[in-house]
RNA sequence: GGGCGGUUAGCUCAGCGGUAGAGCACCGGCCUUACACGCCGGCUGUCGCAGGUUCGAGUCCUGCACCGCCCA
């Protein structure tokens, strides 16, 4: 306990209370409470090389409110905090922040140090080099996110924090990798995969997205093998012409019926290709018939799949034209020398470049009809991606989707969606998955394979001769560690093995949150009080991603829905309600905010923006906030000043004041036990205002006095403080808590939540209310008229009262009605059809 | 093109079958010994448009328009 202070402030409650939590280990999680007192949170794990922005704060807001209520509902809260380091940000970020790139064939160099400042050019360095120096940084930016996150309030317990790079996150993401090969829900595959020719890199499905970019379509002039027919078509990548490996028509189309089976002849390269049906061909689309490469899109691999077409594979990773021997087997042309001449002018290039050279090419050869026509068109990238992707044949690791799509519905159907029709963002992307998930990148920063492949005699790599390390070893890196049964000096070497070069994709890791966090497979006490879990707080834009292959994840390895809630926040939105982007965000730093208006205030804000709902940045509600904060610093020094005589409520007015409270508490309950926290906000501030405006006005000066009517008054008020405290606690913490340490021993973010029994109700319901009533629209009256008349409080007056009280209600309230609005005589009819006041200042001498 | 959500006072939003609400902003007033970072009062709406159901519709149904997001 604690002085009340002279004059309460909100500065310095963040430092002051942030510290005193972690001292006392106020939000620490008890690892002894059985599992159906476990509340546990599968936090999302912000990426560390960003920066936080105010939708973070948002949204983690609401998390803390649900966590901060559920712990006062007497909840075993297990509340961890994940950094999420693994990945291409961090890459990135290490790039430019050193000037450095990863060389995976140079050698360690122990003692490397990054140069002060970045070069002009980029310092090549080797990948256990350029991994530390990720971990370098990634451990500098938790440690500002962690403070972020004190200073907002976020009742997390640090002692339980993980992050998806480190040992935990890689042993479990391996172990998982090795059951799901056991299980054959994981292969590799050569296959044709979408590509980025910048980050040279596979890139899965989850992680696409369309941008309109402008394209132009191209008639080219196919001629027939034999005879002098052929046929047009039109094509957006003309460079993809060698790469030409049939045409494609609708089997409806009677334009192109009648070449089904026969073979026309690729301009400039003479490749002889077969026309062929197939539904997927758009009569309406171009002249109708289009040429299929591989592979300029993702129908070509459906179109080269179906039709069992052969490969002619044209772009390299880095996505230049790669050499190619015309003539030899799998490039056999009409004409060889030809094929090869105008080739000759395109390997090398660049996409791009290879356009326009060979646009020049066909416009000479008289192959291009007419000129190219601009259009509009969606181009699939890398949605972190400056190029469009290509389709590149690569061997890739994949797990498994395809066949538990309908599993997965269900999977969605049983979970508990916050809003429910977020549920749909699910189904949707589930209908429209169309392969398995690539989860192989070939990066550097993330977690490595487990996996060795033989070497031949030969020298060359056999990739179905797989060694895999005991689960045990795990983590391991294939890259330094050795299968057992070899020794280092085997690697790469006739008769040897190597490593899997490539790493997880950032999401088969993440995707594990709470198989990392509930410590499965290694803590089985931990994981059978914690998991599945009760809650995933998340955004709407990574249901397709993170929830996803979440539930994904738990469906294949634990045979269960991950979390019982998913809980999906909106986003922050700028005036021009559009989505908050980082730039923006940055220009008001979270820190600088929370400075500002103090956390409180922030908090308020966030907590008015409902479950799923997008809500616009608004200092202009944080200034209200902070006035609520300031508030009850001021009522609760109000109430709190006069603690004594206490007594029974026995006054109407009291114990109607009460019945209300009562009546938020039961509401602000069921609001939060539905995940409305804005709901419940609105209702407890609500009777806020109004205990401080009408109710303390009111009754006053009966409380300033002696004997049992200022008793009741007296308790009461205190009885009301410490329910509304804790109603406020989870959404104004620091507040709350400052004004629990003047009266009461302990954290108020411990203390129970409050329900009917807390209150002293006694006596008539109906009196009660009819009291609270009937002084209330009293007061209303009084006020409008003093307004009218342009008298101030301190003028006593007159009163001619009309009211529909009955008579025994209005002598409930006579006395604290009249003291409360400075009447100084009156006359009252009681029993009337509405409310009316009439008043006249009481001068000196009348 | 398919799906989801939204459209209510100048602004931000609540209300989702029974006489249009809150806060902010604005205007007017008040030093009232908790708070001037305060208090009191006032102003403001064809509840996107058109039909329908109903005794009664921001509220339910149908269509349309516009905005946003997701997926093609």
């Amino acid at each position: 306990m604690s002085q009340i202070p002279e004059k309460p402030a909100l500065e310095g409650l963040e430092e002051k209370w942030k510290s005193r939590w972690e001292a006392e280990g106020t939000y620490r999680f008890d690892r002894t409470a059985p599992r159906e007192q476990v509340y546990s949170i599968d936090t999302p794990p912000p990426t560390v090389s960003g920066s936080l922005h105010v939708g973070h704060v948002f949204s983690y807001t609401h998390t803390d409110i649900v966590a901060r209520y559920q712990r006062m509902r007497g909840r075993v809260v297990f509340y961890p905090m994940g950094w999420d380091d693994n990945g291409l940000p961090t890459e990135r970020r290490v790039q430019n922040y050193y000037g450095v790139r990863c060389d995976p064939s140079m050698p360690y160099d122990p003692a490397f140090e990054p140069p002060a400042k970045p070069g002009k050019q980029a310092l090549s360095i080797s990948r256990p080099n350029f991994v530390e120096l990720c971990e370098r940084l990634t451990a500098e930016d938790e440690r500002a996110f962690e403070r972020l996150w004190r200073h907002l309030g976020l009742s997390v317990d640090w002692t339980l924090t993980y992050t998806t790079i480190g040992p935990d996150a890689q042993r479990v993401s391996q172990r998982s990798f090795l059951r799901l090969l056991q299980r054959d829900q994981a292969y590799q595959l050569e296959a044709p995969t979408l590509w980025d020719v910048d980050f040279r890199t596979a890139v899965a499905q989850a992680e696409l997205e369309d941008r309109e970019m402008p394209g132009a379509y191209h008639r080219l002039r196919f001629p027939a093998v034999e005879g002098d027919g052929g046929v047009e078509i039109d094509t957006t990548r003309p460079e993809l012409l060698p790469a030409c490996v049939a045409l494609v028509a609708h089997p409806d189309d009677e334009r192109y019926r009648p070449l089904f089976g026969k073979k026309v002849r690729t301009p400039l390269f003479a490749v002889p290709v077969p026309v062929l049906p197939h539904r997927l061909a758009d009569p309406e689309k171009g002249t109708g018939i289009a040429m299929i490469c591989t592979f300029g899109d993702v129908t070509d691999v459906v179109w080269w799949r179906e039709l069992s077409l052969p490969v002619r594979a044209i772009v390299a990773p880095n996505g230049t034209l790669r050499q190619v021997n015309w003539g030899s087997e799998g490039w056999e042309s009409l004409d060889p020398e030809a094929a090869a001449r105008h080739y000759g002018e395109l390997a090398g290039l660049s996409i791009t470049r290879a356009r326009t050279r060979i646009v020049e090419l066909l416009r000479e050869s008289g192959a291009l009809i007419g000129e190219p026509r601009p259009i509009t068109h969606h181009v699939k990238f890398f949605e972190k991606g400056d190029r469009p992707l290509e389709i590149i044949t690569s061997r890739q690791w994949f797990i498994r989707t395809m066949p538990f799509k309908e599993a997965l519905l269900e999977r969605g159907r049983q979970l508990r969606w916050i809003p429910a029709h977020m549920v749909s963002r699910f189904e949707n992307w589930v209908n429209g998955l169309n392969g398995d998930w690539c989860v192989s990148r070939q990066r550097f920063f993330g977690v490595p394979f487990p996996v060795w492949y033989k070497v031949r005699e030969d020298g060359t790599v056999d990739y179905n001769a797989r060694l895999l390390p005991d689960e045990s070893r795990l983590p391991i890196d294939p890259s330094t560690d050795v299968p057992d049964g070899y020794t280092a000096d085997q690697r790469g070497q006739p008769g040897g093995f190597v490593g899997d070069p490539d790493v997880m994709d950032t999401w088969a890791t993440s995707s594990l949150t709470p198989l990392i966090v509930c410590g499965w497979e290694r803590d089985a006490d931990l994981f059978g009080r914690t998991y599945p879990m009760d809650l995933r707080p998340q955004a709407h834009d990574i249901i397709r991603t993170w929830l996803f292959s979440t539930v994904l994840r738990s469906h294949l390895e634990t045979d269960a829905l991950p979390w019982k809630h998913a809980a999906i926040s909106g986003w922050v939105l700028d005036p021009d309600r559009k989505k908050m982007s980082k730039s923006k965000g940055n220009v008001v730093t979270p820190m600088a905010l929370l400075e500002e208006h103090g956390s409180d205030a922030v908090r308020y804000w966030a907590a008015r923006g409902g479950p799923g709902v997008d809500t616009a940045f608004e200092p202009g509600q944080m200034k209200v906030g902070r006035r609520l904060a300031i508030k009850l610093l001021n009522a609760s020094r109000f109430v709190l000043q006069r603690q004594e005589p206490a007594g029974e409520v026995t006054v109407a007015l009291d114990r109607g004041m009460l019945q209300r409270l009562q009546r938020v508490v039961d509401s602000a309950t069921r609001h939060l036990d539905g995940y409305d926290y804005a709901a419940a906000l609105r209702e407890v501030e609500d009777f806020f205002w109004w205990f401080c405006d009408d109710y303390i006005e009111l009754v006053k000066r009966r409380r300033a006095g002696e004997g049992p009517d200022a008793a009741s008054a007296v308790s009461a008020a205190t009885a009301a403080l410490s329910v509304i405290l804790r109603l406020f606690a989870p959404f104004l913490p620091f507040v709350t808590e400052e004004v629990w340490s003047w009266w009461r021993q302990g954290s108020v973010h411990r203390a129970a939540w409050p329900t009917a029994a807390d209150l002293p109700l006694t006596g008539s319901t109906a009196e009660a209310d009819a009291a609270v009533e009937a002084a209330s629209e009293a007061t209303a009256a009084i006020r409008q008229a003093r307004s009218a008349h342009k008298l101030g409080f301190g003028v006593p007056v007159r009163l001619t009262l009309a009211t529909p009280a009955d008579e025994a209600t209005w002598r409930l309230v006579e006395a604290d009605v009249l003291r409360g609005n400075n009447v100084a005589e009156a006359s009252v009819q009681w029993g009337a059809a509405g409310v009316s006041a009439e008043i006249v200042p009481v001068t000196a001498d009348a």
